[in-house]
RNA sequence: GUCCCCAUCGUCUAGUCAGGUCCAGGACAUCGGCCUUUCACGCCGACAACACCGGUUCAAAUCCGGUUGGGGACGCCA
């Protein structure tokens, strides 16, 4: 066991003359460059935009190392070089660098440099509130995570700014040039936030209010931004086609318009929305249960509703309405059997948008073939 | 151990600096209802917090002190 040692530097060679010093320097021992800190009686500090006045006196602070003994200048060094050179004139930086700050200021002082304006924010926790890091925490802290599972940048954004800042009103949702507008450094929150996730829960991949953000966006936005970015994700998918941005752009931005307000994330399309873009898509399990199995005379009903279908005069919203219907009444059961099944098997959802809607998307020649092939799901189960 | 920071619903937070309008407001989540031939969206409602103790005051979430709790920093890392 190591004995309890004293922190710090011990001032070994704080008061060398500077004979000693080279007598040392002859001897070629290796050595740091270390800043010596002034003895002063008053306070060391600073004024920070979020925390306000943080002191420590003088006494408190050791001779730190500035250039290590290959030469090469640490980063508490570079730091404030760099930054003078640069003109910094803001430096915001997780409370975690308040100490660096203060010894920093010093080098300010002695570079005989102005001092930026500081602003230490509040630190982001896991739920065990330790400090949240990308070694830690993986993935779910990196940004590639948000985009690779759909998330609209902005999004992001607007969720992260309200982790330790608040407009001071019950506004939540920010364009970009709202958010600079509003945005105030004296507003950022002194207290650390939690970044509220779960591991392994599969409704809430990350914090459930970044979701929820992501959503409101979701539904919100510009349908042809929304389009611009579900391109990337279909292309992704194999499931783009060139005549999205052409002259089926107008169906293309109108189903997703369709279709838009059940999602969470930009890959919903690609997944839950597959049957809008392909026939290969997979009918969940659930549905295929209780609206198709459950009642084995849809595997006769659906096809004659097919061909009812084929032979319409005008395929319209109110004519497949009307005769889903009649085909309901007539074989005596609710309308509830003949649409859910019709849904399962034409886009393999449980839910979804009005069904008359979703055949008018789809158009006919897909919604008749989609029925005849019924059967092929009972012979599964079989 | 030493120093620094922080403390309002489960989570993000408003309110604290300028004490009364706060038996504490909003959002997310959860639960209920309406709407819906489905499921969502939307709308309505419910649940739910001032860490604790003392002080100042006619009056404290708000000011002061302490306690407890949490976090961070104490590297020849960045």
């Amino acid at each position: 066991m190591a004995a309890k040692q004293e922190m710090g530097y011990n001032g070994a060679c704080r008061n060398l003359t500077p004979e000693q010093v080279a007598e040392k320097e002859a001897a070629g021992l290796p050595f740091v460059i270390r800043f010596k800190v002034p003895e002063r009686s008053g306070m060391l500090g600073y004024d920070d935009k979020v925390l306000g006045r943080i002191e420590h006196s003088y006494s408190e602070v050791d001779d730190f190392v500035i250039v290590r003994s290959n030469g090469k200048p640490l980063y508490l060094l570079c730091n404030v070089v760099d930054d003078i050179r640069d003109r910094i004139t803001h430096v915001l930086r997780g409370q975690d660098h308040m100490t660096n700050t203060t010894r920093q200021v010093l080098l300010y002082e002695a570079l005989g440099a102005p001092l930026p304006v500081f602003a230490h924010m509040p630190l982001t926790l896991d739920l065990k509130k330790a400090k949240i890091s990308k070694r830690s925490h993986g993935e779910i802290v990196a940004v590639h995570f948000y985009k690779e599972h759909g998330f609209i940048p902005w999004a992001l954004c607007n969720f992260l700014v309200l982790l330790g800042w608040s407009p001071g009103d019950d506004k939540e949702i920010f364009s970009r040039e709202e958010l600079i507008e509003a945005f105030t450094l004296e507003r950022i929150n002194k207290s650390n936030s939690i970044f509220n996730y779960r591991k392994g829960d599969e409704k809430f991949f990350t914090d459930p209010k970044a979701i929820a953000i992501n959503e409101q966006y979701l539904r919100t936005m510009d349908i042809g931004d929304i389009g611009d970015m579900v391109q990337k994700v279909l292309e992704k998918e194999g499931l783009w086609e060139v005549a999205y941005a052409g002259e089926k752009k107008e169906w293309y931005l109108h189903t997703l318009a369709l279709i838009r307000d059940r999602f969470h994330t930009l890959n919903d399309f690609a997944t839950l929305g597959r049957a809008y873009f392909a026939d290969d898509f997979q009918v969940e399990q659930k549905p295929l249960e209780k609206n198709l199995l459950k009642f084995p005379d849809l595997k006769e009903w659906l096809p004659l509703l097919a061909d009812r279908y084929q032979a319409l005069e005008q395929f319209t919203a109110e004519e497949t309405e009307r005769v889903a219907k009649e085909l309901a009444e007539e074989k005596g059961v609710k309308p509830g059997v003949i649409v859910n099944g019709m849904r399962t098997v034409v886009t393999g959802q449980l839910a979804g948008p009005s069904m008359y809607d979703i055949l008018m998307t789809l158009g006919r020649e897909k919604v008749v073939q989609r029925l005849r092939s019924v059967d092929r799901f009972f012979q599964q189960a079989d």
